[in-house]
DNA sequence: CAGAGGCTATCGATCGATCGATCGGTTCGT
DNA sequence: ACGAACCGATCGATCGATCGATAGCCTCTG
């Protein structure tokens, strides 16, 4: 089926933008992806900086809904841990131009609009600091700094937007099942078994990036 | 002592590039932080991009000097291992302007620019890449996928650029043994004091910054 | 020593191009 | 007839870059 306007432009706004950055993507680049004219793109959005700001809300808020979803009803802080880590290494992979936009491009918006923003990133960072912070407090982890823990796990999982291609030697479900073990290993657990936690992950990511928000 | 006029223009340049992005600043941005006028600030440089260019590759080639420094003669992959993320931690931890630029705005350079800047990065990679297949030869690290796991390692030190401060809890040094000691961790090696990698690498990093090209 | 010539550092004015955005339309399906 | 979808023309602003000019300083020469 065709693509609509509509998704045309989101899409089109989405690759230029995590391709060549907010500020060197003009109007006329988007309303040349788009294949319509630069007066008919204001049809569609705002601003350009509603556009972007659209984007990173809704890429944000599926990042965190899934992270919800994969980590309800799981208790193990450490399966907990595991699951927020296989989710984000996923959702980057998969999703590499979306959340390489959320990670790049926050320092182009408006402080308005950025606060919005943070404010999404901060909720979602949280779910990491309480699986964490509880793992610390029931001794499944070892760690002197967990603040510090949590943000190098978290940009270690961000570079994998940066660089992570599927037709390289690696599927992205391993990828995950790695990037999980690494994450336990810095947090001082022995070696476990990731791929339960993977599955239902990559399950979460399918359903959140196909349901419209 | 006060700065020269070249020194202004460049400071003002990598603290633009950082904080709005190569594309986000105007060359007016520029002459008023340097505090002078547009046609000026050509007396300086060539164009904006040579000036990007200019900062990436001095960055750079003060990173690969002071990883060759870091690791000369250190020969148990598990101490190079532990130098390289100290050093890398040190350098974006002071130099957060610096190499936010070199990290974030490669894709702004002129395909021509951008394998000069690719091939260094790629030659500093490679100390890395040597130091971890060692470790693995010797059984010293444990870990299936060696290249992977030097990517996820390489972007969790480059965090440290975008969230690090000085003013909070932790000195540099702590956050570079923190950091030495989690990537110990992730290549499977029990844990370990890494003090004196750090230290060493401290000194290597104020040598390096303080050197002209 | 006087002064001509050249070099470095600096500037105001301005270039053509491109920027984001708006206007007044036209073409449709309902 | 009305609104959704679309566009060509164009707005003022800003973009990166260049121009010719000036002032100060060093060096060579007669």
């Amino acid at each position: 089926m065709a693509l609509s306007t509509e998704q045309r432009v989101r899409r089109a706004a989405v690759k230029l933008f995590a391709g060549k950055g907010f500020h060197g993507t003009g109007i006329r680049d988007l309303a040349q992806a788009a294949k319509i004219s630069t007066s008919s793109l204001y049809h569609y959005m705002g601003t350009k900086e509603d556009l972007l700001a659209t984007i990173m809300r809704e890429s944000l808020e599926r990042l965190l809904l899934g992270a919800r979803q994969a980590t309800d009803g799981v208790t193990d802080p450490r399966e907990r841990l595991a699951a927020l880590v296989a989710l984000h290494v996923l959702t980057h992979g998969s999703r590499p131009a979306e959340t390489r936009v959320v990670d790049n491009e926050v320092n182009a918006l408006s402080p308005a609009a950025k606060r919005g923003i943070v404010r999404l990133r901060d909720e979602y960072e949280a779910l990491w600091s309480t699986a964490i912070d509880d793992g610390v407090a029931c001794h499944a982890f070892r760690t002197g700094e967990p603040a510090v823990t949590r943000l190098a796990l978290l940009e270690m999982c961000n570079g994998v937007a940066r660089w992570y291609s599927p037709r390289g030697p690696l599927s992205l479900d391993d990828l995950a099942v790695h990037y999980a073990q690494l994450a336990l290993r810095m947090l001082g657990g022995a070696d476990s078994d990731c791929h339960d936690a993977v599955h239902r992950a990559s399950a979460v990511v399918t359903a959140v990036w196909r349901t419209p928000l």
